[in-house]
DNA sequence: GGGTCTATGTCGCGC
DNA sequence: GCGCGACGTAGACCC
């Protein structure tokens, strides 16, 4: 990881172009020869960067001044990408070897929230009952197929965020798993912690049922002695 | 703008909570409290980070260790956010006036893409003429409404990378457009620089037509006098 | 503040 | 490899 700060003027080529004007920043460059180029403030976003797998290319120009030249292979038909970095004036130039991270490990997403909503179905309608997680669809797999307690298949889709583009995703399920004479008439749940007023709305339009999930009550409901991270 | 490299341990409690080991990292504390946390590889995405506004308070744990708490006000009805950085060694620190970034001027998006179309709409089916930019529906703005050559509505939606989820989005306004007496029957069109396959199989299947569009043929049609950049 | 849409989105998983 | 959905998505824009 070499770590520079750089009066520096920024010109990138790729899926659009985009221009940074003369100005000091920070620029790092990986191991793996992506650069990010940061101001001091935003967000984590760069400014501008360049995505592994890319080359760095150092140079100077014809007045004399330093060039980095980042490019990478195009991402599929698309003109290849390049990211022009101008350098004026450096004032820090650094170097570390960070060696191999760890990685990171994540806890309390929708993954989880559809391991939990498997193991207890009940807390979405009594007496509904697990067919198969991930139940197999042609457009893709259905989080949670269920059947009530008179036997009725039940779709299940779970959120995080509850919003239109997931009741429209539960529609289509719906609309083609309701064409299987086998499984008809399939019923649905459009399953989040938070479901937003219009998807509220488009759900119960369609039919469809709504159904707060509480993460906290439901990592009570599990057992605890196999969570010790 | 602070640099530090240093061995690290990072724990994340939010809207998920996350645990990095301990490990060589580079921190970059902005101006504005912002951290980012980043290792020598993955993207432009750092491994963890706090988001302005936040802050940092420096203290020591029981044994001495140097503790970094980022804290964040709560996003909405969550868990505040917490940022736990415990530094065991410290290789880098240092301090850098980076001042106010003149910012970022892109060209190519979507936006400029609508723009040209609204121009120049005949590229997209001879003879179509624009109603309004931006048409306003009850679930969001239509990117392009126009006329063809015998009167008839045509809604059009753009996108520099045409996929499925577009082709919802424009059934969705057709949906609601064609309810309206006034305008309905009103025709579709996907606009886009690139259209997936499946993105252009389901367009046919609902009777939408589809439209590639060349960004820089258009942009040739355009007054070159007032794009100086 | 809520709603919607864009993004050089990125990331991860499954086929 | 592509397709597709999640993301601590973040930002911008409009009402």
């Amino acid at each position: 990881m070499r770590l520079v700060v750089a009066r520096c003027q920024v010109d990138y080529a790729g899926r659009l172009t985009a221009h940074l004007p003369m100005a000091t920043r920070v620029l790092m460059i990986k191991a793996d020869g992506s650069v990010l180029v940061h101001s001091d403030g935003g967000s984590y976003k760069p400014l501008n960067w360049m995505s592994p797998p890319c080359t760095v290319r150092e140079g100077t120009t014809e007045d004399g001044a330093v060039e980095w030249t980042v490019t990478a292979r195009a991402p599929k038909g698309a003109t290849p990408d390049t990211l022009r970095i101008l350098i004026e004036e450096i004032h820090h130039d650094s170097n570390h070897d960070l060696g191999i991270d760890p990685g990171l490990q994540k806890d309390g997403v929708e993954k989880h929230l559809q391991e939990l909503l498997a193991e207890h179905p009940g807390t979405l309608l009594p007496g509904l009952a697990l067919v198969r997680r991930e139940y197999p669809t042609a457009i893709g797999p259905v989080d949670l197929m269920c059947r009530d307690a008179d036997g009725v298949s039940v779709a299940v889709e779970i959120k995080r965020r509850g919003e239109i583009d997931g009741v429209e995703q539960l529609t289509r399920y719906l609309e083609l798993l309701n064409r299987d004479p086998l499984l008809a008439p399939v019923r649905g749940i459009f399953a989040a912690q938070e479901i937003k007023p219009q998807a509220r709305v488009l759900a119960g339009d369609r039919g469809i049922t709504c159904a707060l999930v509480d993460y906290d009550a439901l990592r009570g409901l599990d057992d605890p002695t196999d969570r010790l991270f």
